[in-house]
DNA sequence: CATGAATGAGAGTTCATTCAT
DNA sequence: GATGAATGAACTCTCATTCAT
């Protein structure tokens, strides 16, 4: 595959993940990408045979061009504190972004597909999270900035917590203020007194 | 309407539930329906007009039977401790229910339909759930049973996380340990010692 | 059958005429009927077994109904002048109705029925029409109030005229000036200054 | 669309005209279509979308080629006489061709699309054909060829007698005969000893 | 590589007609 | 007589997929 067929793949990749934004997943058709795209039908078959085909790469191209917003963003002086409130904000934003979000899509592509199976990217990256945070919440108590006694059990219930929002984001709607309180009720239960 | 046409109704909601339970709601067709339930083509037009409606009318069903699980188990000299594991117990029997589940039709529908509108009952149910684990809680900690310093915050985490296990169940899968040390967490925050 | 038969077999058709009246005769189904009834899908079959039946016992009744615009109107000391105005005049609030007429109805059903076959109704109604202005004309020519050379081919050329503004209206729409031109036209052939 | 397309749909259109004269408007389905050109139900949609697209563009293909009876067949030197002789035995050939005629079709589309609407085809052609005759009239009154006191009006009256016998044709049927005593009366009204 | 015409399966929906009650 | 539930045929329309160019 020449490098032109990789940019043209990229190209039906990034148009089609837009169609997956506001089509979720189970209704996007062939002919949804075919025409976002602005290809012929029968060229969009060179490069994928199925809706599925194409989310699962989506996904792939999202996972590696959002990596990081750690190491992006934090300065050499930040206490875990400051990181935990970062990640914790960042989620805040994706959470209220209505728009542009993938979220209903792989929630439906999941649902239909391995959960429980070996290699679920999204129990994978559930997993890490809980991991760094768990490090995180460490490193504040030892710091002196948290107070925890059952640092992956409380990670873990950060993460479930985040996963209700976000669901309940699509589904009943929440508003910035859910978000803020959920967030101080955290937390506080680290010992911190938020301002959110 | 006669009441033979009130049985079949009810019979082809009961037969349409099972359909949305394994194929979730988007997929779901009237064809589909229509042979699960053994009726011809246009049979099915008599009673209903769509499949949103179909399934409108199961959820309906379905909350009126389940309505009580308080009420029907609870009893004369329960205290709040054993009322709130009942209710955490009968949600861990429900999260780890993969199959007989509407889980995934219900928020496939509500991904498509009405977030944020008024009478969004999935946004209903969640808020009364909040209000009676909230007053469970108060009278837990009256009866110095509980302690908690928030006890509505405390009532909508409770609900978040139930919220965020449930998704995860769809999606990246739970096992029954999961759910136990969530439930644990809580209980441990609520300054129980609990034996799930 | 019994007199409360009749009764029945009557009002459906009254009711059904409102039914061409509003669709035309092609589009109209046993369903529109029924529900226009307010009777049982099985119960109009008891009586007509297809829509062009009706139609036709529609048809049937409005010709027996309609039938004498002459004999009713008609003082002692008429004139064929004044009866041939009246005629024409009728003929002008016929062709202006727009709504409560079956004409578009009838000629639906005569595009796909019998042109051509033996008792069509329309073709006799047509001949005696023809028949009665040629008569009038007639008199009207013994009593010098008409000047005319070819009664006959007048009386059918008047005729033919009128079922050119007949499917005119319905067809490009015509107005009461355009009517009223050709009453003038026709009366001012036949002798008269005419004042419409 | 290429040159192939363009044949195709050219293709359909003419198959399609078949169909309509064959059963009229209101009774063409796509599939009727589908069946008569021999292609594929969705190949159909590919090129119209309904029925009724399909019969304007029938239409309009029609009166490009129908367009100048006049203009193909008058010689230099003919009379007014002549070239009205020439319109209404054109006319008659049509009035008396009961297959291959689009007659049915173009009242029943016109029956239920845009009566008294702006843009109303039939009505252009209508008065169009009332101004030409009028000219023609003109002319022929100039040359000493008729006698004619309205030319106009008679010129109207004419396009509806004309109108009559299309209609009648369709629904009481008409013969020859008919049609030569009509085409007669107005020649003699014009002063013409007419032999049709 | 790329196009887009073509196919045919399949979903939605409506109705004429029948028939048990 | 009368009802209206039930059936199944027929129609509309959409798409995944193929294939000649």
């Amino acid at each position: 595959m020449g490098e032109k067929s990789i940019q043209k793949k990229k190209y039906i990749l990034e148009t089609a993940r837009q169609v997956f934004v506001e089509k979720g997943f189970k209704k996007v058709t062939m002919k949804d990408i075919v025409e976002a795209c602005n290809i012929s039908r029968g060229g969009l078959y060179l490069y994928f045979e199925s809706t599925s085909q194409i989310f699962q790469e989506v996904m792939k191209l999202e996972s590696e061009e959002t990596d990081d917003v750690f190491s992006d963003n934090i300065t050499e002086d930040a206490t875990a504190a400051d990181i935990l409130m970062l990640f914790l904000q960042e989620q805040k934003k994706e959470l209220l972004r209505r728009k542009n979000t993938l979220t209903q899509a792989i929630y439906e592509y999941y649902f239909e597909n391995q959960p429980n199976k070996k290699n679920n990217v999204l129990k994978k990256q559930f997993d890490s999270a809980v991991k760094i945070i768990e490090k995180l919440i460490e490193i504040g108590v030892d710091n002196g900035e948290f107070y925890c006694e059952d640092c992956q059990g409380t990670a873990r219930n950060i993460m479930f917590v985040l996963e209700g929002l976000k669901i309940s984001a699509q589904t009943i709607g929440i508003t910035a203020e859910t978000v803020d309180r959920e967030i101080m009720f955290i937390l506080k239960f680290l010992g911190l007194e938020a301002e959110a």
